[in-house]
DNA sequence: CGCGATGGCGTTATCATATAACATTAAGGA
DNA sequence: TCCTTAATGTTATATGATAACGCCATCGCG
């Protein structure tokens, strides 16, 4: 399931994507220096390999890209620099997909929400606090403590709904 | 990940739960009925083992239950049927833990939505029509077309957080 | 500066989750 | 009855994730 690299190219909204990388990479450096983590050299390249991936990316394939340049790299080596940005919350997990993507959002006061398209195989993260509220006030009234959330809507975004229409 | 036979036991509301089964299996066999579907012996039987479970249950432990009473059966006989009633909407997976629970609600206009207890372990299916309304009006804002909702909160549940609490 | 503790990484093995592909059997309609 | 189709059996394998252990780099401290 490595994605095709002609997808990139398809990217529906133009955008400086070197730029959104690079943009991403000095986030996490600032985070990680603010916070006192270590952002050694795979778990930057593995940050890197998903934000220039631009779509939920897998562990496996992350782990393809990682052995395609250095070639010596097994199934931990990928999970513990997983493991450490979900921690770090530089990445979330699109359980529908055991997919990874880097956190595009501030998550003060927001959990984290995604829309993913069938066609594009885009996963836009959202972030409207209406839904954590509307979910706040049903958990208060059953008396559940929320702790975390896993919301992924799956669909057609606007840019694939308008070129099926036709 | 087999659960311990005590869960049952555990139950936090006392219920009579052969009843509670017995149920969900006259509404399937009912909503088979009604659809001109086959709910075959093995189907049927995945079906009151994952409502006999009172709880996400793992394919594979659904499995080595099957296999405890007949003894042949391989991954795809209960993939499959894990299939047939996803299908049917009798069942539903929880993605973030791999898992299937029966369907105890009515989805004409609600998408399956949870609250799971960490600590318990259960999964309690909600049914408030609010949560897709907000959900329904973030997407039409975007022009995305929803398709299927993964909605999981992750928490302790009111009795749980109860005898926490202390 | 050197030393020791800790965290990060390499490596091997294995577990857990899910599906492909093809053979066989059972159910239901002509 | 026979034929078609759907369901199941069976074998193999793909895919996703972690356990366990040893080595080595980094960093705080004497």
């Amino acid at each position: 399931m490595v994605q095709p690299a002609t997808n990139v190219a398809l990217s529906h909204s133009a955008h400086d994507h070197d730029a959104c990388i690079a943009d991403a990479l000095s986030r996490a450096d600032a985070l990680c220096r603010q916070q006192g983590l270590r952002l050694t050299a795979i778990r930057r390249r593995v940050l890197e390999l998903i934000w220039a991936n631009h779509q939920p990316t897998k562990a496996y394939d992350l782990l393809a890209q990682i052995n395609a340049e250095r070639g010596n790299a097994a199934p931990p080596t990928v999970y513990r620099a997983l493991d450490f940005l979900l921690e770090a919350g530089l990445i979330h997990k699109i359980e529908s997909q055991n997919a990874f993507i880097g956190c595009a959002v501030d998550h003060e006061r927001n959990q984290p929400k995604f829309f993913i398209c069938r066609t594009c195989g885009r996963a836009a993260e959202i972030q409207s606090s209406q839904i954590d509220d509307v979910i706040a006030s049903e958990a208060e009234e059953a008396g559940f403590v929320v702790d975390h959330q896993t919301i992924e809507v799956d669909g057609l975004c606007a840019a694939c709904a308008a070129s099926t229409k036709s």
